[in-house]
RNA sequence: CAAGUGGACCGGAUGGUCGCCCCGGCUCGCCGGGGAGGAAAGUCCGAACUCCGCAGAGCAGUGUGCCGGAUAACGUCCGGGCUUCCAGCGUCAAGGCUGGAAGACGGCCAGUGCCACAGAAAACAUACCGCCCCGCGCAAGCGGUGGUAAGGGUGAAAAGGUGCGGUAAGAGCGCACCGCCUGGGCAGCAAUGUUCAGGGCAUGGUAAACCCCACACGGAGCAAGACCAAAUAGGGAGGGAGCCCGCUUCGGCGGACACGCACCGGCUCGGCGCGUUAGAACCUCCGGGUAGGUCGCAUGAGCGUGGCAGCAAUGUCCCGCCAAGAGGAAUGACCGUCACUCCGCGCAAGCGGAAUACAGAAUUCGGCUUACAGGUCCACUUGCCUU
RNA sequence: GGGGACGUAGUUCAGUUGGUUAGAACGCUGCCCUGUCACGGCAGAGGCCGCGGGUUCGAGUCCCGUCGUCCCCG
């Protein structure tokens, strides 16, 4: 992968929690999961870096394994252009459409980018609410530390 | 020169900027090196490797199937044979000769099954029409425990073929040639070829029908397997092993000491709190084992040049080389230059534009099959031109 | 990566040891019934059996190749 491995999301787990829990933004060529992910425990698990990190998932129903990798190295590409706009410890998950192999650089470039400022946008939001959850879907979620609004 | 068929091979080159994976260095974030294929694909075969199972043998099952060789092995490859097809030559015609292509190419004269419809009959020939003979009858015709497989018709297929003789009519009934079967000689390792003698022909097709014969095969697969090993729950072993006084409704309660644990305290003493007959809480240890991590994981039936052996597949020897190793998975993005093909303009030089396939390693090899823009070479056939 | 199943009318499925016309239900079309619709009744259309070869007289069935779909092993 282009991206640095630390930008990077590496297990099944992972995924499933950006899937369950996150929002969507749609475009033209992509549809991107996204999920601001708590703050680490105070008391541990300090591994946990503030890095945002990124995914991208391709099907198998996008076309055969040389057109896959053709894809994702193309979002892989534009995603590292667009790396710095993302300051806050995001998790991205990025779907790309078939459109994807088609269109002009430039524009899935511009696309990644738009994706990247509208979670941005949110996270910013969410966290000047004290970081309360994003979604009610959320309250099941075992990391939760921020108090419910009072 | 063009077209077709078959086979072999290539699969754009070279720079710049920004990045990714692995390896090696050190001044620890920089430097150096390497980074997709002929099919990496389909997973159709064969192996290496790993675990499980296993005294030996047989049965069953699966696969292969002309012969010989190559190989670690194979359903692969090489050479040879046979059959079929195509083209040419040759012949009155056939047999034949040359070249090319294709072939799951052992066995239905071991057994069993099947062969619809049509047809008399589909395999032990029960004869439909016809032909012939005999009997009856003037005749038409009728009848026969009659003969006959040459002809007709049916069918995918009809009981050796052609010709001559023969006969009441016919028939391998007899003969010649061809085919078939049996036995022998010769050539060959063999498949097989060739030749001689005998047999008058028994032996329809189907084994990608059951089956017979010969040979091979234990099962699963790197998500195999080995090691390290958190949290939680559960398992096993051991430790946890104190007495006195008072009251009592006999369940316990209260007090002192002792022990253990936690806190205050730099440490001892001390203070305070909790627990002390339940095999409880609690403590220690052990093993299994999940997440996760490491190995397997790239020096191998390896690649290249050359020599030798062999018709060849291939083997062998000398020298040289080390050539991706990830794990939501690297090998990329953008911009140039050049080459190749096509289109437009142009006498030309050249200019502008377009196209560049199939497709992406996941334990590793040997094959097969399938996909593929464009191009190169070789062999054969046909056509045209020149000498 | 590896291991297995299945492709038949528009849809869901049958199709026995190869045998001649490939069948059922729902759906579709037309007509009848009714004032109209539904229900019901009658009739009909619709398939190169995923594709390409082969064996056989004959293939949906047997064999080989190929394409597609689905399931299992973390």
């Amino acid at each position: 992968m282009s991206i640095p491995r630390e930008h990077r999301l590496r297990k099944h787990a992972e995924f499933e929690v950006v899937y369950r829990c996150g929002q969507r933004h749609f475009s033209q060529a992509l549809t991107a999961f996204y999920l601001l992910r708590p703050e680490p425990a105070e008391d541990g698990a300090l591994e946990c870096s503030r890095d945002p990190r990124v995914g991208i998932t391709v099907g198998r129903v996008m076309g055969k394994a040389a057109v896959r990798n053709r894809i994702k190295r193309r979002v892989r590409a534009a995603v590292t252009e667009n790396l710095g706009r993302l300051t806050r410890p995001l998790d991205v998950v990025i779907n790309p459409k078939k459109a994807a192999l088609e269109i002009d650089f430039q524009q899935l470039c511009a696309e990644v980018a738009r994706a990247f400022e509208v979670a941005e946008q949110k996270a910013a939001f969410d966290a000047g609410k004290n970081a309360r959850p994003q979604r009610e879907r959320r309250s099941a979620q075992p990391g939760r530390l921020a108090a419910r609004k009072p």
